[in-house]
RNA sequence: GCGCUCAUAGCUUAAUUGGAUAGAGCAUCUGACUACGGAUCAGAAGGUUAGGGGUUCGACUCCCUUUGAGCGCACCA
């Protein structure tokens, strides 16, 4: 990419600084702005750590710097300097050849191969139940940033560790072995997900009568739960399954069968995908040779009933245990092994782990322990922790039924957002299949849009009642923008690659280009901080400033020819960094709505 | 008890990483369809950025403190 006119105004801001006051300026200090609407420029430079070197007031050393680059950098029409922040304003020309030059360039927001390579693993089910909100934002987060950074360079590999071992998937395979009457999902016509989850909570209603039957005898509820008949059946299970026991390993393969049916369903309407699969039944040993090496090394020691710890108290966490003594592993163990494990397999310079936030110290230890062990990709390591979905009614608990399930969710997204089209008289010219096609690219997009825009670390409250709405800063604001510029294309018979030069243009105009021109800053931003949501708010931003130039200039109305033909160039180029930024955070657009 | 995270308009949130008068959307009120698409636009009202202190030219942002919320502190995963 060409270098950009912020890259030339910090250059030419430094050389200011020599030649005026002759002191060499950091460029790291200096910062430039979009100037506030309510002042005369497009670009602001901020002249406070100026004033160190000069020595001068701040207006002076504005009035100054404003001087030599206007003088030096043809594109300045004019400054103005207010309070020690410097705008500037740049001729129409400089805008339009923005349009016609950058932003109508092929490598445009084109970031070449950066010749790393990145892992993102993300969505990491449990198989006993089916996906719920919780999952939803991690899918759609993991996913996110997995296009992001590709587009910004990266060879990424989207991979999805699957959790299908353990007693709570006993719990489901004794509970349908127990009361399922053989059903199966071809039989129930359930969900192969949903139809093992259900069990799942059979199991729980279960176990929770014979608690009470046992407390009734006068048994305390910590032994109650350990004696529970279901309870020690499904650890009987779970060892079984350990030494390889064919029956319960075949209804394990079976009952997984169906869950993965179920999944890709789900991932199949999230629109997620994955490059590679980890599953923990083939993982859950790993480990123990990182174990030993820390060992050799030092880094780990034994205590007297042979488990292995770390001490991490100078790094300012706990000490933490490794190994059990009796030699099985904990889950950091796993961990440990399937980090070396991909980092065999892959190679990868980064890797990121999309991951809830209730797990933060988990992969701190985690990273600190790799660090310590001297591999040297572990800097590369990055938990991408997100807040909790919660809702109104408190915390979603999957036992409890309290949980908004995805399918269900996706399901009730898509006929609101039929009804919503409907009520609006939009379905004209639209077959049977095109009319779901649509509701269901408007109803993940509300969806999505809903969920992306937040900071991911923050906490979200999601209420089911309120469905997510279709107006206002929402994932359908922007792609109705994008359908009715697309319409205005069509319908002012615009041609791709026409180009002409208008004498001046308006401030609606010259709004739109310079957000669009930013476009590659904010890639590169999202990239850097692993986080869709500038992305997103980009998107709107940009969706807002399209609608206001719509309704305020003419467009295939205008009279003069090079007008209304600059105007369609530039509803083209909206039109493509719109599709282009919602394509990153997997939301679709439509041509027509 | 210890540790981590968070707190912005009634609600959902943004703020270019320390910059100008804290910016949007929803909801409320007012106005614009004989229109290139009204799922839109223009406007009004709504803020002591949880409270207090500090750092400096300048603080939603950094430091200290109080309050409130969430999460973690298993030889579970």
């Amino acid at each position: 990419m060409a270098k950009s006119i912020q890259e030339l105004l910090i250059e030419k801001s430094v050389e200011a600084v020599k030649s005026l006051y002759s002191s060499d300026i950091p460029a790291s200090q200096l910062a430039l702005q979009e100037t506030r609407k309510e002042f005369e420029g497009q670009i602001t430079l901020v002249v406070f750590p100026i004033t160190r070197f000069s020595k001068k007031s701040p207006e002076v050393t504005g009035q100054e710097i404003g001087a030599y680059l206007q003088e030096q950098i043809p594109e300045i029409e004019s400054y103005n300097v207010i309070k020690g922040f410097l705008n500037l304003s740049f001729t129409d020309q400089y805008w339009i050849a923005v349009l016609n030059g950058e932003i109508a360039h092929n490598d445009f927001a084109v970031f070449p191969a950066n010749g790393k390579r990145l892992m993102v693993e993300y969505s990491s089910p449990n198989t006993n139940k089916p996906l719920h909100l919780g999952h939803v934002r991690n899918n759609l987060l993991g996913y996110s940033v997995a296009e992001i950074l590709k587009a910004y360079g990266y060879d990424v590999i989207k991979a999805n560790l699957v959790n299908d071992r353990g007693i709570h998937i006993c719990k489901s395979m004794l509970a349908w072995q127990k009361f399922g009457e053989g059903e199966t999902p071809a039989s129930t016509g359930m969900k192969g997900d949903h139809l093992v989850g259900k069990y799942y909570v059979v199991f729980d209603k279960a176990y929770k009568q014979e608690i009470d039957a046992l407390k009734a005898e006068g048994q305390t509820e910590e032994e109650a739960k350990k004696n529970a008949p279901l309870i020690k059946e499904a650890q009987a299970m779970l060892l079984k399954w350990e030494a390889g026991d064919e029956e319960v390993i075949n209804l394990w393969k079976t009952m997984n069968a169906w869950v993965y049916e179920g999944f890709d369903q789900t991932y199949k309407t999230l629109g997620v995908d994955f490059d590679k699969f980890y599953y923990e039944s083939d993982t859950y040993l790993l480990g123990k040779d990182i174990i030993q090496e820390g060992l050799d090394s030092g880094v780990f020691y034994k205590k007297e009933d042979n488990s292995v710890w770390i001490d991490l108290t100078a790094e300012g966490l706990d000490e933490k245990l490794v190994l059990r003594g009796d030699g099985t592993s904990v889950y950091i163990t796993q961990d440990l092994g399937t980090a070396q494990l991909k980092y065999d397999e892959f190679k990868m310079d980064d890797s990121i782990y999309v991951v809830g936030n209730e797990q933060d110290y988990h992969f701190k230890v985690l990273f600190q322990i790799l660090k310590k062990l001297g591999k040297s990709w572990a800097d590369g390591l990055f938990h991408l922790s997100y807040g909790m979905v919660d809702l109104p009614t408190g915390k979603m608990k999957s036992r409890e039924g309290t949980v908004v399930d995805a399918d269900d969710l996706m399901q009730e997204m898509f006929a609101t957002a039929k009804t919503r089209t409907e009520e609006l008289g939009k379905t004209e010219g639209f077959n049977e299949e095109e009319k779901e096609a649509l509701y269901n690219t408007i109803g993940m997009g509300a969806l999505k849009y809903f969920l992306l825009k937040v900071d991911p670390k923050k906490r979200l409250l999601f209420d089911p009642n309120e469905t997510v709405d279709f107006q206002g800063h929402t994932g359908p604001f922007i792609q109705y923008t994008h359908a009715r510029i697309k319409s205005v294309l069509r319908k002012g018979d615009f041609k791709e690659g026409t180009a002409v030069q208008p004498e001046k243009i308006s401030s609606y105009e010259r709004d739109l280009i310079q957000a669009l021109a930013g476009f590659p800053g904010v890639i590169e931003a999202s990239a850097k901080e692993f986080s869709p949501a500038q992305l997103a708010n980009y998107a709107y931003e940009v969706a807002k400033l399209y609608n206001k130039f719509y309704h305020e200039e003419s467009i295939i109305k205008a009279e003069d020819e090079t007008v209304r033909t600059f105007r369609l160039q530039l509803s083209s180029a909206a039109a493509k960094i719109i599709a282009k930024s919602m394509n990153l955070l997997g939301i679709q657009v439509p041509e027509r709505m």
